[in-house]
DNA sequence: GGAAACAGTATCTGTAGGACACAGTTGTCC
DNA sequence: GGACAACTGTGTCCTACAGATACTGTTTCC
């Protein structure tokens, strides 16, 4: 068994609840929903940089070493911090409409606007993990409805992972009052080499707003014409 | 001045060579672009937690400190590495064919290849930060390409973030050799707990393979449709 | 009531990024 | 040509981090 191993099965444990309530002892004055909730304030209001063990356990007064007893290292906090904020999905009859489109429509503005409220969600859940119940839920969910659309297995999971990943490239990245495909100095170094990137230049000052949501929904527009029109070419 | 304003400054001014070279004093035996390289030759090989101060000058058999006399921190650091990895972009000309969209899949295809011989690049390339003068290059020519679909300036934008993120989407995750869009736990978890997720349980064991490359082409293809749809709306 | 099983603590280790003072080296000016 | 200023690379120190281990005290079962 290697590491990884180790430690994911650690994290399954924890998340899916497979890990044994012992009996004797004295009561536990911590639970992993309280440190995981402490933790997931620091991120929210300082970000995931500032939530360390030490930090963690002092905003619950208690010593670092205490929560090692609900967690067995930081990965699985992470993980734990994860399937909290991202929190309970909708069930299939509560998105609107029925009809695929306006499904996954919903879907993504709901995912989208819980990704909002913790914006460090995308600096911790990139490469090779186990996701908890809760973000199995959302991933159930939008599984559910794309076999809708009747586009094979393949197609599916690729559709799928499309929209997690769109909802992640259209974030928004604290830019502080500036352009918001582009910051300050950027937009500078533009213009200072307007003659290496012309194209790029030449979008700086357009007083065509950039869209305030990144993209997201005119993104989704695009797919989701592609899907249509995949649809259409094989059923005619 | 904010202290991410102050490290923007110095990692423009060590990308975009704005340094001034000193003249009196011994002769630099280091240079940015063998600490860079050797950085990313860790990177590459061991990953990016891999990559220390400390272990890049062991590398290069010097101190820890003497890296210093080349990058302000390692925020810097790894802005150099990241404009290394990327590499020069290709021009107009070199992309193969002449209309928009035969141009914007060459563009992800070379890109994307790039990005895969560096799978630490999605974990360097967050959150707000100043691109050097190779990625920024890139984004030129995307958006030189996307310029000839015709579409609105902020439609554009919104098309090139996306373009990044769909590559960014589908990254291989180093699985090692499980089904490429869910890991063995993950896979073992479906199976035990089908009853709330049976959408996904069931795509688990069709005989469908899913594609090696992460639906990046299809994904593609779906985008690539939209655009086109739209442009067909308007024009007729 | 004793012993095992637990909760939380105190202390220690290793590694990280980085500040700072230093020794040695090189060009420049008098 | 010598002195000085400017520089490179080194040695040492500090702080913050994740985590191991041994401990004190508490609870429950036999």
């Amino acid at each position: 068994m290697t590491d990884a191993d180790t430690t994911a099965d650690g994290t399954i444990q924890l998340l899916w609840g497979l890990r044994e309530g012992p009996t004797r002892g004295p009561k536990p004055v911590l639970s992993l929903e309280r440190i995981a909730q402490a933790a997931v304030d620091i991120a929210d209001a300082e970000g995931i940089a500032a939530v360390s063990m030490q930090r963690v356990a002092a905003d619950l007064d208690f010593t670092k070493m205490s929560l090692y007893r609900y967690v067995t290292g930081k990965d699985e906090l992470v993980a734990a911090m994860i399937d909290l904020a991202v929190g309970e999905p909708p069930t299939l009859e509560e998105l609107p409409g029925t009809n695929w489109r306006t499904r996954i429509e919903a879907w993504v503005r709901l995912l989208a606007t819980t990704w909002e409220a913790h914006p460090w969600l995308p600096w911790v859940t990139m490469g090779d993990r186990v996701m908890g119940p809760n973000e199995t839920g959302w991933t159930e969910l939008s599984a559910a409805v794309i076999a809708q659309t009747g586009l094979t297995v393949p197609e599916r999971m690729s559709l799928a992972r499309m929209l997690g990943g769109h909802i992640r490239a259209t974030m928004s990245v604290s830019t502080a009052g500036t352009q918001p495909w582009v910051n300050r100095h950027q937009a500078a170094l533009l213009r200072e080499h307007a003659d290496r990137f012309p194209t790029l230049r030449s979008m700086l000052d357009g007083d065509a707003a950039p869209p305030p949501d990144y993209g997201r929904d005119f993104g989704l527009r695009l797919i989701l014409d592609g899907v249509e029109r995949l649809i259409a070419q094989r059923s005619g």
